[in-house]
DNA sequence: TAGAATTGGATCATAATTGGTTTAATTTAC
DNA sequence: GTAAATTAAACCAATTATGATCCAATTCTA
């Protein structure tokens, strides 16, 4: 084998775009000369941009060149942290109402009681918006893990991530006046009654109705 | 005794792992390089390796290089990377259609053509299960770029780095033969065609059906 | 608009590199 | 001193990069 393999290149070039070194829509350097310069063949460095180029990170054009298709943000998973409250929402619109789906299909007795358990608390923190924003957590993750599904449930828990973010968990908070709350609670409830009468469409309707109560409310507060 | 025994080297490349000096999928320096970094000899070097390929932590593949495979600290891609086929496209079927209707609502002429492109070239590969498989993969990252929603442009490429995983890739094109690949690229042209025709719901109703047909295709896989 | 130059795409024989194996000499522990 | 392990060196087989060449698509130029 050669000195460097094609992997290498292809972190090298990866790294680059990453620092910006080449920048989006950027035409790359003909092939023969980045060979050169990265000191490797132009077979190797042609292996180097197809990987990339599946990776979505290139575009090439025969005759024409090689350029760069992706943002900074494909790259670094910060992307996910980034993310607005109204990409967020969105993102759970998609998710969340086929999850409900599949937790018709795929949930348990055990897996209703403990939303049961999460509603009841919700209810009791009517007043308190800061458990009732962690008990609400909790009811959407444990909501994807009656799927039973890793992927859907890692997916989930990455969103997560994004809502306990400091600066939108105040805004949540701001969002979340006792009005709010009891209105959640009610849809709440709406959703776990559709899932233990295993009617899945009328679960994912509820679930909707809930986020867009969600949307709402949190546009209220980025207009004010 | 020599004055290291193989049993140390293998720590110490475990803890280069563990500390994530050597990265997932990341090859390793060439036996008689990292011998004489080590301090050792070839063959104890060797022993190591063994150990450590026994524990699951490396893959060696002669004439290429040892690459790891394992990285604990990293507990995202683990979840990830183990989900079946079925779990993939329950979450595809989560997040697509309501991907295609916000690319309705976001999506710009430049995404529906560079989309139209991807359909053509599709079609053109109808033989080439492989070329079909990459090019497919590129039409649903640029639909959810369309959406212009960082979050779920995110989403999306997670999911695609478990299509791309090797055992996947390899039962996928066992499904598709060429009378489902055409069936996919007349579902493709469908969604295509009511995006740019601004029809959200009938744009994710045509989703729901490529993907039905995904997933039917693969437990006829599954079965066989 | 026609042709030249440039660019990516593809192929193939060759050379270099890499892990795998064997063997014998050396060092260390008991 | 013996037994064990490590070392060192040479060779094998698998894999990969190389370098050269030709093709095809695009872009530039007169």
């Amino acid at each position: 084998m050669g000195r460097r393999s094609f992997s290498d290149v292809a972190a090298d070039i990866r790294q680059s775009i990453e620092d910006g070194e080449f920048q989006r829509f950027e035409r790359l350097p003909p092939s023969r000369l980045l060979a050169e310069k990265l000191g490797v063949a132009r077979n190797t460095l042609r292996d180097a941009l197809y990987q990339l180029e599946k990776e979505g990170l290139l575009e090439t054009r025969a005759g024409s060149g090689t350029y760069v298709t992706a943002m900074k943000q494909d790259i670094v998973p910060a992307a996910v942290e980034e993310a607005s409250p109204l990409e967020l929402i969105d993102a759970r619109f998609a998710l969340e109402p086929h999850i409900c789906r599949l937790s018709v299909l795929h949930g348990r007795r055990e897996d209703f009681e403990a939303l049961e358990m999460y509603c009841t608390q919700m209810e009791a923190a009517q007043n308190d918006p800061i458990s009732f924003a962690e008990i609400d957590t909790a009811f959407h993750r444990r909501l994807a893990a009656s799927t039973r599904n890793n992927l859907l449930i890692w997916l989930i828990s990455q969103i997560n991530t994004v809502r306990s973010l400091d600066e939108w968990t105040r805004m949540r908070h701001l969002t979340l006046e006792e009005q709010i709350i009891r209105q959640y609670n009610a849809q709440h409830r709406e959703v776990l009654n559709a899932l233990r009468s295993r009617e899945p469409e009328r679960a994912a309707v509820k679930m909707k109705e809930h986020l867009e109560t969600a949307r709402v409310s949190l546009m209220r507060v980025a207009e004010a």
